[in-house]
RNA sequence: GGCGGCAUAGCCAAGUGGUAAGGCAGAGGUCUGCAAAACCUUUAUCUCCGGUUCAAAUCCGGAUGCCGCCUCCA
């Protein structure tokens, strides 16, 4: 398959280090708040590459960690009153919760920075002992960065035009204004543990670059993140690594596009964020899901009312499509001697072949829904069809419909649930939504039904209109009348 | 100021040299008491200018607009 590199800003043929095996190292969170659509986006982009990379019968050992212990930690547990540690616990928790519900499997080694210390500080020694790093009179360490000479390779930034707008901050002892810091001497009521340089806590920066490397051989396959990872974070722990073992850190440098709400970025500042538990409020998360992976992993993508409405638009006809089929399979009709149309199942072939060639070009899941959408179009066309319908070969291409639906359960982590289960889910999260009861619903179209038995169309008619200007659909089906939300 | 990205129909979105996937919305049709859903049909020459080529949305140059990073950030 074909696979974006950051560092040389071009696709190219993903081969494994070693055949058959692959080691993937996707930055984590830092747990200080509940997590947001953008870690949603990275999570769910990086659980396809690696089902994917499984399904094509790769063995993956993806490792994704935990930023424990940081300043944005600290003032959180400053503000709250509590234990550093006890806030990056809360929210590891509340990490799995989410995205638990997203259907994000778990990474195979999931690694803390607080229980990886003893590995940084041997780092560091290491890189002060090449003269690539250097201690402070106050206990902090710091990366020279112009002893290592391919810095700003990753980001394509020249260190001369950096120096410039580069400045240190008070109370800062850098020997240069781009050196950054490995380890952070303690300051009073912080959490800190012991190292050569006395108390103190390692620099974010060198958590990934220990813990990569302890848990995963170099160079790594994959290293993975957020696009604003690319600097200054991946670039200092390319410094590091190289720096420290003197080979190659990672072959593929792969970066998720930034998440957008209502066309402006998330901040602080503008209170726009979108928490993953307040999306799911009122959307499922397969559809949260859908929505992510409509769009290529690189491209930024804006989350808005309708963006999100028309993932579960989409998905609602899968499923209905889903579920007709299985119908069909389950029940007894009789099958004519007829044989389907030579082009139903060329299409159908056509369709799955061209799913597999999206995903292998840069994982591009959104040209790969496309063709689940197409192979839904022609299922339903067989369904809709009579003589379709009763063909003698219709099992065989709805199993062969089933498989692939696995196929997306297994690598896309959609369209793999109960059909009759979600509809039903999806019905209820729409009704909370649009705050109307059931009950209420039943009890207009009863009352209409009266109506339609009396032959009194008026009157049924009125009562449609008033479902209708609720935002309820009536249908009238022959096998009774059923509702449904606009 | 430095680095990078994007610009495709009303909206969302694939497509990196050979005459524009898919979805939503819209239009027409089948079905229906009328509807709805479903199904069928249908809707673009790709921001602008110039260049390379037999051939460009796709490559090169320029213009305009938007965005991200350069400080913590997925």
């Amino acid at each position: 398959m074909q696979l974006y590199n950051t560092a040389e800003r071009r696709k190219k043929e993903f081969i494994p280090v070693t055949p058959g095996k692959v080691g993937m190292y996707v930055c984590g969170i830092t747990a200080y708040d509940y997590c947001h659509i953008g870690h949603a986006r990275s999570a769910v982009v990086f659980d396809v590459l690696a089902r994917y990379l499984r399904h094509k019968g790769l063995d993956v050992t993806f490792v994704r960690n935990f930023t424990d212990v940081d300043d944005k930690i600290i003032n959180r547990a400053n503000q709250e009153g509590l234990p550093s540690h006890e806030i990056s616990e809360k929210y590891i928790v509340a990490f799995h919760e989410d995205m638990g519900r997203l259907g994000i499997e778990r990474a195979s080694v999931e690694p803390k920075a607080t229980e990886n210390i003893p590995e940084m500080i041997a780092m560091c020694e290491t890189l002060i002992g090449k003269n690539m790093a250097y201690a402070t009179p106050s206990g902090d360490v710091y990366y020279r960065v112009r002893s290592f000479k391919e810095y700003g390779k990753l980001s394509g930034r020249d260190l001369d035009e950096m120096q410039a707008g580069a400045r240190i901050a008070p109370g800062e002892e850098k020997q240069d204004p781009l050196d950054f810091a490995l380890w952070k001497g303690a300051k009073p009521g912080e959490p800190a543990w012991d190292s050569p340089w006395g108390k103190g806590r390692p620099g974010w920066h060198i958590e990934c670059s220990a813990m990569s490397k302890k848990y995963l051989p170099l160079p790594l396959d994959i290293h993975g993140g957020g696009q604003d990872l690319i600097f200054p974070h991946h670039e200092n722990e390319i410094a590091q690594t190289e720096g420290c073992c003197d080979t190659e850190f990672a072959r593929y440098w792969v970066h998720n596009g930034f998440v957008q709400v209502d066309s402006e970025k998330m901040s602080k500042s503008l209170g726009n964020f979108k928490t993953i538990r307040d999306i799911l409020e009122s959307y499922l998360p397969e559809t949260l899901r859908w929505f992510l992976l409509a769009r290529q992993y690189r491209s930024p993508i804006d989350f808005t009312g309708d963006a999100i409405n028309d993932a579960e638009k989409n998905q609602k006809r899968i499923y209905e499509a889903v579920l007709a089929s299985q119908i069909e399979l389950m029940g007894q009709n009789k099958r004519s001697g007829n044989k389907l149309p030579e082009d139903v199942r060329k299409e159908f072939d056509a369709q799955v072949a061209a799913f597999g060639a999206a995903m292998d070009d840069d994982l591009n899941t959104a040209a790969a829904l496309g063709h689940i959408f197409s192979i839904i179009r022609l299922i339903s066309r067989v369904l809709e069809d009579k003589t379709l319908r009763k063909s003698a070969d219709t099992p065989e291409l709805l199993q062969a419909f089933e498989g692939q639906r696995q196929i997306w359960d297994r690598v896309l982590g959609l369209c793999g649930q109960d059909p009759a289960v979600f509809l039903a889910d999806l019905k209820n999260v729409r009704l909370k939504r649009a705050n109307l009861s059931s009950a209420d619903i039943d009890h207009l179209v009863a009352k209409r039904q009266e109506a339609r038995a009396a032959k009194d169309f008026a009157k049924s008619d009125a009562l449609r209109d008033e479902l209708h200007n609720m935002g309820v659909e009536i249908r009238d089906t022959p096998q009774g009348v059923v509702w449904d939300l606009l």
